[in-house]
DNA sequence: TATTGTTATACTCTATAACTATA
DNA sequence: TATAGTTATAGAGTATAACAATA
């Protein structure tokens, strides 16, 4: 990414000399747009975006929910939840019902086309984490992982106390 | 920020279960833009943007240069580092001179009001950088790091393959 | 013709505010 | 009044294409 270099192969890029620069602030930064980017690309041949497949994943691990719980699973606005839904339930991978009990909530479930569609999204969301972590040994892909959630978890403390 | 959460403290947002499913590269790809976020809200005090601190920074380290490399570092487009110029030389912390031997290039150097304004931002970087890495110790900093430069140097390499 | 820088435009992901319908 | 969902709009960051000036 930081060498998005469509000149020869040879050019002064100076990649090396970058490294004692950007900070690691900015480099997790930069490396989660590439990732985003990487898993679009990906998932874009099945017609989903990333957060598309989160959203498929969820409803597959913990069943059908309202709006408001699977907008605070996947961290997004509830507005930006409808725009994920809408084509969803378009393309007939995702159903909304109105609860009998509280007629304000709409219930979101995963039809089984869905189902299917998830599976054909896993193998391409691996073949993305594979390119992606390259670089990586699969320790290090671990180690990867348990930093970043511990950041996250350390992040989630933070906001909680400001909403205190 | 997945816990972006504004109410009250207690409410089952279950973010303990969306641990097991978020996969890394989401992680990496929400991180990073929480990442980019704190950035610019550290940044936003002295009116900079995160690229525009890194454009001082690589200006600071390795003095003048010409438009092409300066993105090439940066790993930006020159139509993207010519929008983060303009405000940069209206405020005078940067210059833009034209290259006598090639009147095409503009070389690009750092004025004395911009080394104060880096000064400035480095200390709101910081800050910004010790809040979002607050779920880390020193040690598991330092990892972390190391993993992201192993990350990003395997990404160059495939550029630099597809390329060839 | 190729290269440097510039402009204009569009895309992705997200946030904010105002609205509806239910409670 | 308060909450669930929706709509419309705007923001940040980046990419693409066409252009002028220079080589």
């Amino acid at each position: 990414m930081a060498a998005r270099d469509t000149r020869k192969p040879g050019a002064k890029t100076g990649s090396v000399l970058e490294e004692r620069r950007t900070s690691p602030g900015l480099l997790l930064a930069l490396l989660g747009q590439e990732a985003m980017r990487v898993l679009r690309d990906a998932h874009a041949a099945v017609e989903l975006s990333p957060r598309h497949f989160q959203l498929l994943g969820l409803l597959h691990d913990q069943g059908p929910m309202g709006q408001r719980d699977l907008g605070g699973l996947m961290g997004v606005e509830p507005s930006v939840l409808v725009t994920l839904l809408n084509p969803l339930e378009v393309s007939g991978f995702v159903s909304r019902r109105r609860d009998a009990a509280d007629r304000r909530r709409h219930v979101v479930s995963l039809n089984a086309a869905g189902e299917r569609r998830l599976v054909q999204a896993a193998r391409a969301q691996r073949e993305a984490e594979d390119k992606l972590f390259s670089g990586l040994t699969d320790e290090q892909r671990r180690q990867l992982a348990v930093l970043l959630l511990a950041m996250r978890d350390g992040l989630a403390v933070q906001s909680e106390c400001a909403s205190t």
